[in-house]
DNA sequence: GGTAGCAGAGAAAGCGCTTACCGAAGCCTT
DNA sequence: AAGGCTTCGGTAAGCGCTTTCTCTGCTACC
């Protein structure tokens, strides 16, 4: 049952001598140096290590350097589609650039993210990108900025994606503009009565889209009214418990904007156990375009966000590789990303 | 533009110096030591540590303490939700360890997937989890192996999921008898004429579905010919393109099994778009049971795998902190993930 | 032919941490 | 009261790498 006597794996001490050539040789011929090793030497070493199944310990190579090859990613929750696709994009770039991704979870906790943010920091990543996070609790608002700070003093680079966290670097999602282009969309194809499922009022992210969506029906001189707003938590489950107290209510309403897919899935799935046919008696718009959402029935009216770019462009941010331009659209202020609005089913035309 | 002078980050030294002790007192104090500390030295020490800004160092510690406490978990596609679920399992079972996770994923492509292990190797991780590798295709297989063999031998453990790869750990899903009670159940509701989207031959998950399907089907009478089976790779559009060559094939269909979720989304979608009725005219069914499946219209039969236990099983099987029996059906083998076919719309009785 | 100059291998000093090992101090035992 | 234990800081030797610096052996130039 127990192991072997397991040997450590080769060193590259190993390698050196199985080549016949000093530490030092070794190392130069097997990671990138700036100075030359003669072509026969490098090769007996390539050999050696070959033949030793050889890899360079990178922890070691971390604490000679002073520097490693890690990114942490902190996202609330990887089984959302939202956040797996962001991590994609990371993952995709990141190993463009030999970096390794680590993935942390805070399940849109603040203090679980903030003791995160702490023990990703004793791996001394190069870079942190942070999604889905809720600075506005403001206790612990302060304490992560200055743990951030603090990482970015000594020498590490943070980044928030859709946050726009003052002294770090942000890829920012126009979501105001998103839902308020969505709001004139819709608010164009008649529809009055809207009521919408917000998110938790500390994420950012939330509190835009209900902004910009707001002010796109003012402009169309719809009132969206307290009792019309219904906080709920992002999850599917909690559009659909959203829905149902609109329901509930007794107010009039022929469109339910929920500020996020996931949750406008939920909408579309209390509505029809209610009895309600959705895009017919009450339209259903979301927010993100993730996958599933043109395959339900109706195929979602949304505000497609092209999520892998985000998580690419975040490490892009980070790294400092920031393929400037590319993908920006001019006018638009440097790093933020394009949305736009999708029709489909869940909003027809409404007949007046 | 250029960063300010960044200090490195204070290193346990400082907090030697700050607290007035040795270092070796330090490193005592602050991570879990065998020996004891005086606790008024201990107090000081961990006071300046708070007050430098103080982490240790993990990689420095894991050069030192020859061993890591880093996961290394390989998926296909991180925002495949078969994937991130599991993924959501290893994390959350790997924190609960103190072991961070670092993700890659390999595309489903055998050499990228020999090369990211390789890579990983680098890192060093006490675990390695394969999720969706394709060993069967031999040349990678044998230096996959080798690879792997390697790494145990040097203290690692790798563990697979749902591929049984002889000399590791395996977290089983019994996928053939998954499919087989599937295709019971549907022959029991009358489905004679079925096809398959099968996955790629080279993935023995996919194989293993198809195995049982098969089988079931038999024990009913039903022969599965050769032209009913189409070949696709696991996405949402391979399944789209198989319902497309099927309905073109001429062939009478009653019923098409695709040996995953996302296929199965996509068949109904292309269903739908031929003019074909979902659930009355064809029956579709799927595995895997993925969020959606429940919220598009008609809702999928499906059979359910608990993914994230899958993946918490996993990084326990392999760190180690088994929790024997807890789950393990008996009589399943030890580490056999229970499954269930969940009927749903898409599968209505068969009227004869 | 002699000296300057350069290329490039090797020795050795770290990187930040852990952990034998050493030795001073306090306690007990007889 | 003296020797032997136990306790617990501190010292220093690594862990597996990188990198500076030294030093040898050439080539090159006049």
């Amino acid at each position: 049952m127990s192991a072997p006597a397991s040997k450590s794996p080769a060193t590259l001490h190993d390698v050196a001598r199985e080549a016949g050539v000093s530490l030092a040789t070794a190392s130069r011929s097997l990671n990138g140096s700036a100075r030359k090793v003669n072509e026969a030497y490098r090769e007996r070493v390539v050999e050696a290590a070959q033949r030793l199944g050889y890899t360079t310990n990178l922890f070691a190579q971390a604490v000679a350097k002073g520097s490693t090859t890690t990114v942490a990613l902190l996202v609330a929750d990887i089984a959302d589609p939202y956040f797996s696709s962001i991590a994609a994009g990371v993952i995709d770039a990141a190993s463009e650039e030999n970096l390794v991704v680590t993935i942390a979870v805070t399940g849109r906790n603040a203090q679980r993210e903030l003791e995160t943010v702490r023990a990703l920091r004793g791996q001394r990543p190069r870079v942190m990108i942070l999604a889905g996070s809720r600075p506005t609790a403001s206790a612990f608002q302060e304490e992560l900025r200055a743990e951030l700070t603090a990482f970015e003093d000594t020498g590490g680079k943070a980044a928030f994606i859709s946050q726009d966290a003052p002294p770090f670097a942000t890829v920012l999602l126009d979501n105001r503009r998103g839902a308020h282009d969505l709001a004139v969309s819709l608010a164009e194809l008649g529809y009055r009565d809207v009521a919408v499922i917000a998110g938790p009022s500390e994420i950012r992210t939330a509190e835009e889209r209900l902004d910009g969506f707001t002010a796109g029906l003012a402009e169309h001189g719809i009132l969206l009214t307290p009792e019309r707003i219904i906080q709920a938590d992002f999850t599917r489950d909690g559009g659909y418990r959203g829905a149902q107290e609109l329901l509930a209510s007794g107010l009039a309403v022929d469109l339910i904007f929920a500020v996020n897919d996931v949750m406008a899935v939920g909408v579309v799935s209390a509505l029809r156990n209610a009895g309600v046919v959705p895009g017919e008696e009450i339209g259903v718009a979301g927010y993100d375009d993730i996958p599933t959402v043109q395959d339900i029935t109706p195929a979602l009216t949304t505000v497609r966000i092209p999520l892998e770019d985000v998580g690419r462009r975040a490490l892009r941010l980070a790294t400092g590789s920031a393929s400037s331009g590319a993908g920006t659209e001019a006018g638009d202020g440097p790093g933020t990303i394009p949305m736009k609005t999708i029709l489909r089913e869940s909003t027809p035309r409404r007949q007046a």
